[in-house]
DNA sequence: ATGCTGCGCTGATCCACATCAGTCGTCGCT
DNA sequence: AGCGACGACTGATGTGGATCAGCGCAGCAT
């Protein structure tokens, strides 16, 4: 039988794997590693790194403006590649920073690709998590490009809620979250000062709480509405590629 | 021969496609097809569609609120795949708009998964563009987080033409450009009336100049500086896998 | 015990950008 | 010739969120 990782749940909610893909899949883990809470895994402008994929724990991924200023492109959460993108493009445009420890996996990217040339439902597996991953990314573009800064908090947190609850890490209750309010406001284009008012408003509001490295959706039904999401594209049931 | 089509010079700057690769590509275009300008060809929500590739002319992919804003995620331009993300996730998370009239082509995706099969570098290659897509997201990701209006339409209006330019349709001169002032206001999440000061204020300052659909660098080292624009990762001189 | 650092939290002030309410010029339509 | 419609453009006024300047608390090193 072969071990059913957080990479494998993910994939498999797309492409029903065989036991050839599996254990090709399997195959591509090397050496398992860990890093500490907040010193970088891979620096901006870095020209070559090995790719990760996670195990255990949360990274984030961001880019420096050369004020200083951060912005944080999107949080990893177990079953999510690392720096995947930057080995494709052969240099790393944002620099990783877990935000808590971590456990990943090295994966070799020759590996993957030979992988490909065996088992190109393999390929068009990783093809679908990297769109998932930009669907990601292009929501999050919409909460700070047109969602005031509660809309864009409450957003936010339920989608990443909605990711962890498909590893099985959280559900409509809440779910562990390490994130600092600085993370929250790099990664929202907020202030910290502000993220802490806005996280107040919710909280008085009875929608969601933020509080020792937890979050409770306190109402569901009432915050899906208020931040008008919708998760239509991450709530499939079983694989869509058989 | 094969027939350089703007895709084909696209992917060619990452993989060196061999004749028969070109040629498992060249039959995947299907059905030519015209859209007028202003027409969506792919509606939010939608669940099932063809995906294209745009052979000329602009579109652009955008997301509605429900109070009737809405956020321009990317442009497209010929070379780029149209839909190619709906229908990997099997519905359409965004619309599709196009600019200006445009010339497509059909692709099937039962097909094109089906040349990943037979040419697996090919799945590498289209891996690649997915990247690179993202990649350009996440730039205008953090233009609309952290950088003010005017640093923003800078950084925009380069990358536009930075892309444009690797498909032989701009220079560090400028570029034809269809898109209107409320087209940068979405994308740029700003409102219309304030893209107009902006504008100005670069023309005033000598460093671009918008105007009858053309937009003139018309300094462009300066530009570069003002908008901490770095062209690294599209930069890149021939194939990165050979 | 004492300071130091990281994180959460708060009030006062300021400014970048939105919103409102227009003008003007150029199309294309009848 | 007249009339919308659309896009570029402008001044006046309003506001969301940044910035500044600070407090409190817990954990940790000295």
């Amino acid at each position: 039988m072969i071990e059913n990782t957080p990479l494998v749940r993910k994939l498999g909610a797309f492409v029903a794997l065989s036991d050839p893909e599996l254990s090709v899949l399997a195959s591509l883990h090397k050496r398992r590693r860990t890093f500490v809470a907040g010193r970088d895994l891979v620096h901006q402008g870095q020209s070559y790194q090995a790719a990760y994929i996670l195990a255990s724990g949360w990274a984030c991924s961001y880019k420096l403006l050369e004020d200083g200023q951060r912005q944080i492109v999107d949080f990893q959460i177990p079953g999510d590649f690392l720096g995947l993108r930057s080995v494709l493009l052969h240099v790393s445009d944002h620099s990783i920073e877990p935000v808590s420890d971590i456990e990943v996996t090295e994966i070799h990217v020759a590996d993957l690709l030979d992988a490909f040339a065996q088992t190109p439902r393999l390929a068009t597996a990783v093809l679908w998590a990297a769109s998932r991953d930009e669907a990601m990314v292009v929501e999050h573009l919409v909460d700070v490009g047109r969602r005031d800064a509660a809309e864009r908090m409450a957003h936010f947190l339920l989608e990443l809620g909605a990711r962890l609850a498909l590893v099985g890490l959280g559900n409509k209750d809440g779910y562990a979250c390490p994130l600092t309010q600085y993370h929250l406001a790099d990664a929202l284009g907020l202030s910290a000062v502000h993220v802490n008012r806005v996280l107040r408003q919710l909280r008085e509001a009875g929608m969601i709480t933020f509080r020792d490295g937890f979050v409770a959706f306190d109402d569901y039904d009432q915050l899906v509405k208020f931040a008008q999401f919708d998760p239509s594209y991450m709530d499939h049931k079983g694989p869509i590629l058989r």
